[in-house]
DNA sequence: GCGTCCAGGTCTACC
DNA sequence: GGTAGACCTGGACGC
């Protein structure tokens, strides 16, 4: 079964799906060769896996079994943000040499999951540590505590499934330290009504007093909030982490390390924007001469 | 193979 | 509000 999802004008397949590593952790499937991202969605049958590629005026999406299709392309436009409008940014960006590219690009699109639930759980899993723990903790939650198809594959658990393990569960087979009480807490929350991060998507709050809110599950400090928030399509943070102040480093000030503050004002100038624009900034080289 | 050191954000206690 | 130390893992490094 295939469906197909238009986009806008503004859009790039290309630039969106490698936009920042989430293409990288499970149940999301990059395909380099052929270009195309795969994810295991879920409708009301179970998982199902779905393969997305850049088709004329839109994406198409190859799925493994009959799917509800209002379900999947509602996901689709979720991950992929196509009901998200950047044109403020470009028209800022269109006057700084460092991030013409993007508008060239149509860059900017930062992939996400179909669920803030998911998107939170894996910030969670990026801080104080590697990539490669990153992977291998996201890898695990879905691997052994995701549902699976009739393959094999599986997608990422709701908060259900996740409340279902315990601690010892969390350090032990997922490898997650002293993050493994923070998970069972958040799960439990979620799963039990108490905390409902979806509704951060439509949330009527200041970005500040919004940053408060999510700071307040166990785990997410600063940088967690702030990155989660570029999610929600608020950018007005910067999300600076050891990665992005290396860059900047390397890029704008000689290599030499100097207070996020001054990050903070070489930036000032895109105003709510200003954390698209750094990340941005910092990513330019990833999309090679083909920007 | 083993031991040591380090990087990576957040939390808690303390000032 | 700011700071120090603890938390835990994987990788790098030296032996």
């Amino acid at each position: 079964m295939k469906i197909f999802v238009p986009t806008s004008r503004s859009f790039s397949f290309r630039h969106t799906i490698r936009s920042h590593g989430w293409y990288d952790l499970p149940p999301f499937v990059l395909d380099d060769t052929s270009g195309t991202l795969g994810y295991v969605f879920s409708d009301e049958k179970g998982p199902v896996f779905g393969q997305m590629e850049a088709a004329g005026g839109g994406v198409q999406v190859g799925l493994s079994r009959p799917a509800s299709e209002s379900k999947i392309a509602d996901d689709v436009r979720r991950i992929l943000r196509l009901d998200e409008s950047l044109s403020a940014f470009y028209h800022l960006a269109a006057d700084h040499q460092t991030l013409y590219w993007a508008v060239q690009a149509k860059a900017g699109r930062l992939l996400r999951s179909p669920t803030v639930f998911e998107d939170l759980v894996k910030t969670i899993c990026t801080t104080n540590c590697s990539w490669s723990l990153t992977r291998s903790m996201v890898k695990n939650i879905v691997e052994k505590l995701g549902p699976s198809d009739l393959t094999g594959r599986r997608a990422f658990p709701d908060a259900a499934a996740m409340a279902v393990a315990d601690a010892d569960f969390y350090r032990n087979e997922v490898r997650a330290g002293y993050r493994s009480h923070y998970f069972v807490e958040l799960a439990e929350s979620v799963a039990g009504g108490r905390l409902d991060p979806e509704s951060w998507l439509v949330s009527d709050l200041p970005t500040a007093d919004l940053k408060k809110e999510i700071k307040k599950v166990k785990g997410v400090g600063d940088y967690a909030a702030e990155n989660l928030l570029k999610l929600l399509g608020r950018y007005d943070g910067l999300a600076l982490d050891s990665w992005l102040r290396a860059g900047f480093y390397a890029k704008h000030n000689r290599g030499k390390k100097c207070p996020d503050t001054k990050i903070a004002k070489h930036y000032g100038r895109f105003g709510d924007w200003k954390g698209l624009a750094i990340w941005c900034d910092m990513t330019e080289g990833w999309f090679g001469s083909g920007k």
